[in-house]
DNA sequence: GATATTTGACCGGA
DNA sequence: TCCGGTCAAATATC
C-alpha cells in the first residue's frame, strides 16, 4: 500500500511542482503584457494540474482529510444551497434557546469553503482587493496572530433581503502584498441583475475568473478598498 | 434618511 | 484561556 501511496505521492507533487513552474511563466507573460491566447493557454495548463492534483487527493484520502480549508465542495460542485444548510440568522435567533445558537455554528461549519489567491496590480493595491462580480458588505475585521495585515469579512449584501449567506474573508499575504487570500464560504444564493458571473463551479475556474476580472473591473473593488488599502474611498450606491 | 464601514464586545471551538 | 468569526452600535458618506 505504502508504494502505491508513494507513487501517487511523486505524481502529485510532480503536478503541483508543474502547476507552479507554469504559474510563474504566467507571471513573466503577465509582467510583459504577452498575447491573451498565450495566458490563457498557460492558465488552462495549470488548471489542469491543479485538477489532477487534487484527484489524486481526493482518491487516496477520500472524506477524511483533516484540511478542510480548500476546495471543500468546490471540486465536486457546491453541495447543497446554503438556505436549505443554514436555516436561521444568528441575529434572529436572539430569543431562541442555546439549542439554536449552537445549530447554527454546526451549519455554519458546513459551508463550503474554498481560497483564491489573487494578485493585484499596483493599480488595483491602492485601492484594495478585486471584485468577483457580487454586491459584498464587510461585516468585520480582526487583526490575526502572526498575520502582518488584519483580515476583512465580508457577506453579501443580500444576505437578509434574499437569504443569501455567501461570506469571504480577505487576508493580504505576508510574504507579498499583492497577493491576497480570498477565503469564501457558502454559495450565492441571491439573485441579482448586475451579477456579471454565476457562482463557481470549482475553484479553479473561479481563480480564473477572478484573476481576469481583477483586471477589469473597479466599481466594487472601491467598495471593498478601504480597509486593506487604508481607511474606506467609497461606499458603492 | 438610507446605506455602508468601523470597531469593540461577545461567543464558540480548540 | 486564546483566537477566529460574527454582531451591533456608532459613525461616515451620499
Amino acid at each position: 500500500m505504502e508504494h502505491r501511496g508513494n507513487r501517487e505521492q511523486g505524481t502529485l507533487i510532480s503536478e503541483l511542482i508543474q502547476g507552479m513552474e507554469l504559474a510563474k511563466q504566467l507571471r513573466v507573460h503577465l509582467d510583459t503584457a504577452s498575447s491573451a491566447e498565450s495566458m490563457d493557454l498557460l492558465v488552462q495548463k495549470i488548471l489542469s494540474s491543479y485538477e489532477k492534483a487534487l484527484l489524486i487527493l481526493q482518491f487516496s484520502r477520500p472524506m477524511s482529510m483533516g484540511q478542510p480549508q480548500q476546495n471543500v465542495g468546490a471540486t465536486s460542485g457546491v453541495p447543497e444551497s446554503p438556505l436549505s444548510i443554514n436555516g436561521s440568522p444568528r441575529s434572529d435567533d436572539l430569543d431562541k434557546d442555546n439549542q439554536d445558537t449552537r445549530d447554527v455554528s454546526k451549519k455554519r461549519k458546513m459551508l463550503p469553503r474554498w481560497t483564491d489567491h489573487v494578485r493585484v496590480t499596483s493599480e488595483n493595491l491602492l485601492e484594495g482587493t478585486h471584485d468577483d462580480g457580487y454586491s459584498w458588505r464587510k461585516y468585520g475585521q480582526k487583526d490575526i496572530l502572526g498575520a502582518k495585515y488584519p483580515r476583512s469579512y465580508y457577506r453579501c449584501t443580500y444576505r437578509h433581503t434574499q437569504d443569501c449567506w455567501a461570506t469571504k474573508q480577505v487576508q493580504r499575504s505576508d510574504e507579498d502584498p499583492t497577493i491576497f487570500e480570498i477565503t469564501y464560504r457558502g454559495t450565492h444564493t441571491c439573485v441579482h441583475g448586475n451579477q456579471p458571473v454565476p457562482p463557481p463551479a470549482s475553484p479553479e475556474k473561479q481563480e480564473y475568473k477572478l484573476t481576469n476580472l481583477n483586471t477589469n473591473n473597479n466599481q466594487q473593488l472601491q467598495s471593498q478598498a478601504g480597509t486593506l488599502g487604508g481607511r474606506r474611498e467609497a461606499s458603492q450606491r
